[in-house]
DNA sequence: AATTATACATAAGTATTTTATGTAATACTA
DNA sequence: TAGTATTACATAAAATACTTATGTATAATT
């Protein structure tokens, strides 16, 4: 139904960590299910999270201790919430900074204007 | 010796593209060294485009219609000078400012501070 | 003379994502 | 109450983009 994303590109490669590690660093514990609405919510719909990305992504993190899950029973079914570690709370600071100061970097490429002709 | 950029991460995938047509927005035409040079200088080595990387994808877009592409002899080596396309002009504005769109997207989402606590 | 810079190119390997599929409980709606 | 949509997890095949490595060759610098 949809893709990845509204935008066609893929620019957001590479950016879901990013984004699964500041939505934990705000949040004490989410489950997959979750962050995908709240991007939505957040996003105004314009960047949406597939299953077959988030998930297996999730589960890296934790495979590399940056965060950790807990199964919840809700009723029948089982939630999977995930926390940082303090490694993850760590390592998501870091990581966001350097996320801004690449954008940063970005825009400057981006913006700048045509230099003035060398013809007078 | 280098990565493909300062930034350990995944970032810049996806926006190898973007670079490419800004930088050729700007100028009527360049050849694959110099785009690579000119990263270098603007972004202060924080990009470092590699050639692997590069030519595919300057070979992509060419292939797509949107950059074409002239031999040219100095001394005894070949330059290859790509420039847009009218169809790459169009291309580029757009996907420029879409490229503006998604990074004000997802400052949203990275700039959101935590919700003030329930708890008085 | 040797190294670095310029200038192109491709190919194997890796990683991430898309797309598709699967399971199952719960909620809504016609 | 039957069918659909939502919630909630998961995985696997295929596609894609990039890294890393390699190759060729000229020109400039040390």
């Amino acid at each position: 139904m949809y893709n990845y994303l509204m935008y066609k590109n893929d620019w957001l490669k590479g950016s879901l960590k990013t984004i699964i590690l500041k939505l934990l660093s705000e949040h004490p514990r989410m489950y997959g299910y979750e962050i995908t609405r709240m991007v939505e919510q957040q996003t105004e719909n314009n960047i949406k999270l597939t299953e077959g990305a988030l998930y297996p992504a999730l589960h890296k993190l934790e495979s590399q201790g940056l965060l950790v899950s807990q199964k919840v029973n809700v009723g029948k079914r089982i939630r999977k919430y995930y926390s940082l570690t303090p490694q993850g709370q760590t390592a998501a600071l870091q990581h966001i900074e350097e996320y801004f100061s690449f954008v940063r970097t970005m825009l400057v490429l981006l913006s700048n204007k045509k230099p003035p002709s060398s013809n007078p």
